[in-house]
DNA sequence: GTCCCTGCAAACGTTTTGCACACAG
DNA sequence: CTGTGTGCAAAACGTTTGCAGGGAC
């Protein structure tokens, strides 16, 4: 399980210092950032780094399949990079922290299949983080 | 299982003519439209139906909890109308079907809880429909 | 040296909002 | 009659794109 950076040398991906840092911003388990979150934090690493580029990034490395889109409820895309482990997501209900999990894909019985070819199985779980859960005593 | 317009008179939701047309846009199962369908089938019917008032209807029965808001990929909601019967998503990756479908949910493992108290789950089947298969023979 | 990545700003599609008027209750 | 739903147009928001210049390989 190479980390993202050295699997996109090794994938000869063009590299820059906007897309190392990029990178190196995605890296790791349970980032599930926002494309601007991924432009704030890699501009306080590198000023030189423009929405516009992080966005074509972003699109390209999902393209290559090595980060996935989560949608997650409000509009906004977020990105997972997180591919090599097959993982669901934990998501809190109040303030949106959503961590990657393990959990047995659900089966889709014969009789719902409707004709379909099942692909992959996605699946989240909605739920009240430790510290969004209401105290006991008032 | 009272049918939508049925339910939000009994709430005694203030019924105009471009409330009640959007309503019957969204009555049924497997109905999963975004706003601007809801939009553009509402004008076929009613002509006086503006997409603000569509907008905003969503939204009312959104919070209402008549209505849910379905996440599809694609950067824009869809609004389902089957709130009363718990079911899960089969979604064409290729045209974007989406059925609802029945099927058991998966249990989160108690060493993956971390703390969070799940309140429900939402699954989606990733799958290829009858109409999006590729054909065997060339 | 070549190709493609880059920043900027403008365009895009979707959703929200401010306002004066209209209508359901 | 009153409160709130309405249309319109403009704005907000996240994302994409066109273009001239620059840097990785």
């Amino acid at each position: 399980m190479q980390p993202l950076l050295t699997r996109l040398r090794n994938r000869q991906w063009r590299l820059t210092a906007q897309r190392r840092v990029i990178a190196e911003v995605l890296a790791g388990e349970h980032v599930h950032l926002t494309a601007d979150e991924v432009f704030e934090r890699s501009r306080a690493i590198l000023p030189e780094v423009s929405r516009a580029t992080v966005y074509n990034t972003l699109n390209e490395l999902v393209g290559m399949g090595e980060l996935f889109e989560v949608t997650h409820v409000d509009g906004r895309k977020r990105y997972d990079p997180n591919v090599e482990e097959r993982h669901h997501h934990l998501v809190c209900v109040d303030c949106g922290r959503m961590l990657d999990v393990l959990a047995d894909d659900p089966r889709l019985p014969e009789g719902q299949q409707h004709g379909f070819e099942v692909l992959r199985v996605e699946v989240t779980f909605r739920a009240r983080c430790p510290d969004c859960v209401p105290v006991a005593t008032v």
